[in-house]
DNA sequence: GTGATTTGACCCCA
DNA sequence: TGGGGTCAAATCAC
């Protein structure tokens, strides 16, 4: 980041003649500010206390699978890993832009939601250790309890959101950016609110979409007969019910194709960087700067930088 | 047919 | 020893 706003003031520089292009790097350079100011704030908050070493071993015979009913077929490697990255966060809006699949689900104890847990949809193909845990929080039955593990490593298509171009012009910046809109509002249109711990990104109508499109796993009559239910995981990659409200908000007038794909973008690029940092510490405390990386991973595959 | 979800069983580890 | 995390067969959805 410190690299970048020096590059961004030599570009400054080169661009005082042009008032709107040095208002736009002025503004990368308050952005980057803020994310290293947010930065050091993690990191003198995390001051002596050393992340946890990554164990992934998988010795032969380490945690084997009795045989029920599939023999040794089932035999897997069970040891716990202990990730050297994790954040929790609060949200109300459980999409994150990448593509998740569901490999369990638990009541936990003192808890009244199940957690549910997810992994990468990437985890076979491209090796992408990503997990990510998500639980309905106790005290505000609209947020969720987030907790990510582990760094995507992998190119997820679906969570790379395109750019708009406003010229042919803009072609040079990059071979990966993508022209949908002739609308650069479109791109902008995002109000970020974070209150106390809770960090909660409303975007326009078509994430409003998306939001209403979360459906529940399983509707099961809880301790009184009411009605729990569990968030499925939303990727625009895999979720139908996603699929179909990114396709209700391409219907939405003044929105067309790429305003639907960056509108997941709108929720955490951009501005909202600083504000994407407000995370909760796990129990442990467990947090390391490779988190940031994580987060911001949706502008760097939309900035091209 | 393919991929995602559900869910009971298994196992690690505090 | 039990809570929590993961696996994988069964089931569901498209």
């Amino acid at each position: 980041m410190r690299r970048g706003r020096e590059i961004a003031a030599q570009l400054q520089g080169l661009l005082r003649d042009s008032p709107e292009a040095g208002r736009l790097v002025d503004q990368i350079l308050h952005a980057m500010s803020r994310t290293i100011e947010t930065a050091k704030a993690v990191a003198a908050a995390e001051e002596g206390s050393e992340g946890h070493s990554e164990v992934t071993t998988c010795a032969p015979g380490a945690g084997k699978r009795k045989a029920a009913g599939g023999g040794d077929k089932r035999a897997a490697c069970r040891r716990r890993a202990h990730h050297s990255s994790t954040v929790t966060m609060t949200i109300k809006d459980v999409e994150d832009g990448h593509a998740w699949r569901k490999y369990g689900q638990k009541e936990i104890q003192n808890s009244k939601y199940p957690k549910a847990y997810f992994r990468c949809t990437h985890k076979y193909d491209q090796q992408c250790a990503a997990l990510r845990q998500v639980q309905r929080c106790d005290e505000d039955p609209d947020a969720f309890r987030v907790t990510y593990i582990g760094v995507h490593t992998c190119r997820d298509p679906a969570a790379v959101a395109p750019v708009v171009l406003h010229s042919a012009d803009e072609l040079h910046a990059g071979s990966r950016l993508i022209s949908f809109a002739p609308n650069a509002s479109a791109t902008t249109a995002s109000t970020t609110t974070t209150t106390g711990n809770t960090s909660s990104h409303h975007c326009d109508q078509k994430d409003a979409a998306l939001l209403a499109s979360l459906r529940p796993l399983k509707l099961e009559s809880g301790a009184g007969g009411e009605q729990e239910e569990v968030l499925s995981s939303l990727t625009p990659a895999g979720s139908s019910a996603a699929a179909e409200a990114m396709r209700n908000a391409a219907a939405t007038p003044g929105l067309d194709q790429g305003d639907v794909t960056s509108g997941l973008h709108n929720c955490y690029g951009g501005d909202d960087l600083a504000d994407m940092a407000t995370f909760n510490y796990d129990d442990d405390g467990t947090f390391d700067l490779d988190d940031l990386d994580d987060v911001f991973r949706f502008d760097h595959g939309q900035a091209d930088y």
